[in-house]
DNA sequence: AACTATTTATAAGA
DNA sequence: TTCTTATAAATAGTT
């Protein structure tokens, strides 16, 4: 439908495919209302552009959630089984169990390789992707840095205010304590290369967690959260 | 598109709804692989009839449980609340239930994390670690990605030598063979900035059905097949 | 983001 | 279901 027939084959020129699957896009999720509508059935449709971004339709029936959770049972009971995975409670776990679990499983795989780690099961195609993700991850953990510093930065200021009209009023220069490095420590200091600052990061390319942090909240790295409970 | 308009409603008489229903899923299941193809996107499709019975699709590049856990990914890390997503369980929980969401809930804020969302609550020096995290990880994700890239080169090269060879063998000056630009297309190069490349298409001109597609000599057009209908 | 020439999808009929 | 055909819709190429 349109101007000239066209190839089922990959579109090359990176324009025009993505100009192609907006318009297309949009045709599928009219049409897959369409028949949800006409035809009161069930519709799940779930897209991933190549850089990743999500656009799905759940037929307003049921949630996307309820769908695939129909979708799992048929699968489960067609065959492959999860509890494979966890014999030892096999014949003892309730389906929600087993699905909290694979939840758990798919989010630490997940996490896994949000951390750079377990990549050998991927495609190129996800790497891809996930390497957009990270991007975006470190633009945004930057960007909430520098904001942190700034604030910071500011109060540093005002203490150095207080502290010129302290000396002031004992008589020292306030042009002199103005033009010396503040009295705040390294970390303390905003530093404009935001990838420098605070740095005891690890050797490039090695793998390992940044031991002895203590997080704010239970003596354990907030990242390195997991899922011991497998039992 | 038919003799008449149809409105958007359900379609009362059940025949014909039976019959419509037929006629648009193979339309909508052809134009799902088609986005799929053409823009080489991930598409996951999911249709259950008013009997229940499933039909499914989803695009060659990843299988369909893949596609579900990069969805979990997506919508997982959101936000949204456990009790949300399971609300025919509040109040009813065992003890391993609750253990298991609070394992869930855990895993989802450190996801959106890494994801850099949800940064507010993090303090400095978390943010500082955070950051080391994801550089640590963008170097493993880059360097897997070369190495994937490195590979494909060398099997790229390789059909490049058999091209060679073959026209050798009939007469052709190797020395143009070799001259001549690569047998692949932009995409399938190995390209120094890693950012650009993640194409991985097969050879253009050739029009086979998608490995993903479990082609039984059923008679129908491939793209038709689905992996649990049919009756 | 619009336009429109064409191709596709499909409603109705057999 | 399946085929046919008139028509409605989708969309490729263009502006």
């Amino acid at each position: 439908m349109g101007r000239g027939k066209v190839q089922l084959r990959r579109i090359e020129n990176e324009v025009s495919r993505q100009v192609t699957f907006s318009k297309r896009r949009s045709g599928l999720f009219k049409k897959a209302h369409e028949i949800a509508v006409l035809c009161d059935v069930d519709v799940a449709l779930i897209v991933f552009s190549g850089k990743g971004k999500l656009y799905d339709y759940a037929s307003s029936h049921t949630s996307m959630e309820r769908i695939l959770e129909k979708y799992d049972r048929h699968v489960l009971s067609q065959g492959n089984n999860v509890t494979e995975e966890f014999p030892e409670l096999e014949g003892s776990m309730s389906y929600d169990h087993i699905k909290l679990r694979g939840r758990i499983e798919a989010l630490k795989k997940s996490q896994r390789n949000l951390m750079g780690q377990e990549l050998d099961s991927l495609a190129l195609r996800d790497i891809q992707q996930l390497e957009n993700q990270i991007d975006t991850s470190l633009k945004n953990i930057r960007s909430r840095k520098e904001k942190l510093l700034m604030e910071k930065n500011t109060i540093l200021e005002k203490k150095i205010t207080e502290v010129e009209t302290l000396h002031t009023s004992i008589g020292a220069s306030p042009t002199e304590a103005a033009a010396a490095p503040p009295v705040c420590n390294a970390d303390d200091a905003f530093v404009p290369n935001l990838n420098i600052c605070y740095g005891d990061s690890d050797e490039p390319g090695t793998m390992t967690a940044p031991l002895g942090w203590t997080s704010s909240n239970n003596g354990l790295p907030w990242w390195m959260l997991q899922s011991s409970s497998n039992g």
